[in-house]
RNA sequence: GCGCCCUUAGCUCAGUUGGAUAGAGCAACAGCCUUCUAAGCUGUGGGUCGGUGGUUCGAAUCCACCAGGGCGCGCCA
């Protein structure tokens, strides 16, 4: 189901990878070992299908006894070559045994055949990384595929709040991410301006202008007044009240106290709002360093006449018809009573019931108009729509994958992801979301008081799909428990050390540039293999999660590398030798600065993909 | 009643898309600070991967059923 055609083991391009020079083919020394897997496969057994060669791993070992690498392959092709797995993994590790880069191959297990590589393998890495920067860890799996990513879209009823920043920080490291593996991808945001619930707002600012032009009226007499009684009550709403007091004077209540009709000041009132709370959320999400590259008006789309439009090409093929639903058994609805609607056959592409597109009152429903936005996305060419969206919204996603199948002709993809909820606590007691200051209501709260990096972090620190607790103490801890610290804090170290550095040697030693030319033949201890071996998982670590969708892995992998990093740097505790400054030995230096400075280049180009700024230093 | 998601160490969570003896942090226990940042490090103990069946060389992972938790189920968005 979740399947995507290009996970690298089916790439038609990466078959001819082992001819090439491994620098401009890929830094994945994963991927290739895989090549010269292949090829000792494909001497084994010559008319090897491709769906057998796609299903061949190499993947790290769990366990360093095992060595470095494990490949699946001859369990994969055992039963093609009519060979037991353990026979044939021994005829691959004659092969193996003197491939590059291969220092020991041995079968094992129910077939495995595992790797141990020349350390100078992973040496050769280093220069690699230092010269590629922050861009290692990109690569070409989503070269050619357009991705639209929409997040947050939060309505703008006023400002945003705790629920929102998951899925805006989700949604914006997961187009990141999938921009590092090569996908071309668009940010979007869709504003929710249309339909009741923005004129429920339009009211609730009219009643701040009422009172900044000093009504008579009590909050609940105006409230009766409004249809639906008197929704948004928030502060928020006071200075937009006070704008168009300023600018309108009485006019929008006829130079009355009272309400005046709707028609005179709704539009007016209801645009000037929307306007102002669009302008504070971009303000929120600069501040969570979000920045979305489209923005989509649903009030837009219904003037256009596009909603009607996709509605009309709906019926256009059939899709559309008056019906009567089924009351959904087992839930008592009180006022339950059939009545013809206008549907949408979404059964016709896998949903449950078919979905309806008017209200009663002739306008569209919610989802109508994002039939109309999601074709509006199709037709500017993207391959993959992706929502990100609050787990409440769980329900909507089959009804929506229906009609992109249906108004794609089944040629655009639609996924979505799911943000469970996200429970604020301050030392293990829960936050109420309180009107009250003191406890949090707004993101911007949030981000006073934390800061953009390790609120991002932390979001970033469970998969989505699970609920998550975020105390506001944890966060700030300067703790190994804390991951946003323990990863910030091997960054800061590793500059700090370079910054010693150049009291021992010449400071345009430092460069990454530089750096890259070390003769790194000292680096030899298990420390260093180690982190040598992290730094060689990062290029399928951001692919698999990309293709995953699962941004969280990100966080997961730079704790790992950090947790790498700082035990080195401990061995230099116990032994003084084995600090990576050596004042009388230059060679050694260079050679861990280098692999501290790759460290520091990996750290980097993970944390860019979250959106978290690297610190310097922590004093 | 139906659909989707979840259930892994005492607690909070990972688990590389089906791989070998299931991992990390916290908590517990035992050690370690004249130092490139001890804001930390090393070691030990801790598991019926909710349960029962099935699929195959191989299952925490896929399928079926059951138990428990969350979300949703005709004009809210």
């Amino acid at each position: 189901m979740r399947q995507y055609p290009l996970s690298y083991g089916r790439h038609p391009h990466m078959t001819q990878a082992a001819t090439n020079n491994r620098d401009t083919m890929t830094h994945d020394l994963f991927a290739q070992m895989r090549e010269q897997v292949l090829i000792a496969l494909r001497t084994l057994v010559p008319d090897l299908p491709d769906e057998v060669a796609a299903r061949v791993e190499v993947t790290p070992t769990r366990d360093p006894a095992h060595g470095d690498m494990a490949t699946n392959a001859a369990m994969v092709a055992a039963k093609l070559a009519r060979q037991p797995p353990a026979k044939l993994a021994t005829g691959l590790v004659a092969y193996l045994g003197e491939a590059p880069d291969v220092a020991e191959a041995a079968a094992a297990g129910p077939g495995f055949v595992n790797l141990r590589l020349d350390p100078a393998a992973y040496r050769a890495l280093i220069p690699t990384i230092l010269r590629t920067g922050e861009h290692y860890g990109d690569s070409t799996i989503g070269t050619g595929v357009r991705v639209n990513v929409e997040y947050v879209s939060a309505n703008p009823t006023g400002p945003m709040h705790i629920g929102h920043c998951r899925g805006a920080v989700v949604g914006d490291a997961l187009a990141n991410l999938l921009a590092k593996a090569g996908f071309e991808v668009t940010k979007e945001y869709y504003i929710n301006d249309a339909g009741n619930q923005v004129t429920a707002l339009a009211w609730a600012a009219y009643w701040r202008y009422l009172q900044a032009i000093g009504t008579p009226l009590t909050e609940e007499e105006f409230s009766n007044e409004v249809p639906g009684g008197l929704q948004y009550r928030g502060e928020y709403l006071i200075p937009v009240g006070n704008a168009l007091a300023a600018e309108h004077g009485r006019s929008l209540a006829n130079d009355d106290l009272g309400i005046a009709a709707p028609d005179l000041w709704i539009d007016r009132v209801r645009n000037v709002t929307i306007d102002t709370m669009m302008r504070e959320i971009h303000v929120d999400l600069a501040q969570l360093g979000v920045q979305q590259q489209v923005f989509s008006s649903e009030r837009a789309l219904v003037a256009s006449g596009a909603a009607d439009a996709t509605i009309d090409r709906l019926a256009a093929d059939g899709l559309i018809y008056e019906g009567v639903l089924e009351p959904p058994k087992g839930k008592a609805p009180d006022d339950w009573e059939p009545r013809p609607q206008t549907l949408f056959r979404s059964t016709q592409f896998g949903d449950d019931v078919d979905r309806p597109l008017r209200k009663s009152d002739g306008s569209n429903t919610y989802f109508a108009n994002d039939i109309s936005y999601h074709a509006d996305k199709i037709d500017r060419g993207f391959d993959i729509l992706i929502d990100v969206l609050g787990a409440d919204h769980g329900g909507y996603v089959a009804r929506m994958r229906a009609a992109v199948k249906a108004l794609s002709g089944g040629r655009t993809k639609f996924e979505a992801v799911l943000c469970q909820i996200v429970h604020i606590m301050r030392g293990g007691v829960p936050v109420r979301m309180s009107k009250r200051a003191g406890s949090y209501v707004t993101l911007s709260d949030l981000l006073d008081e934390v800061g953009k990096d390790a609120v991002r972090f932390t979001m970033l620190t469970r998969n989505a799909d699970a609920q998550m607790e975020f105390d506001l103490d944890k966060v700030l801890a300067t703790t190994r428990e804390n991951p946003v610290f323990y990863v910030q804090y091997a960054h800061a170290r590793i500059r700090s050390v370079l910054r010693a550095a150049a009291e021992i040697l010449p400071p345009e030693a430092m460069t990454d540039a530089v750096l890259a030319g070390a003769d790194l033949g000292s680096l030899q201890a298990d420390a260093e293999l180690a982190l040598m071996r992290r730094l060689a998982a990062w290029p399928r670590t951001a692919e698999g999660a990309a293709l995953a969708r699962e941004p969280h892995r990100i966080a997961f992998f730079l704790y790992d590398l950090a947790s790498d990093f700082h035990m080195l740097w401990n061995r230099g505790k116990d032994d003084a030798a084995l600090r990576f400054l050596q004042k009388d030995r230059p060679v050694e230096t260079l050679a861990r600065l280098a692999l501290i400075a790759a460290t520091a280049v990996t750290i980097r180009s993970g944390l860019a993909v979250m959106g978290v700024t690297p610190v310097e230093e922590m004093r």
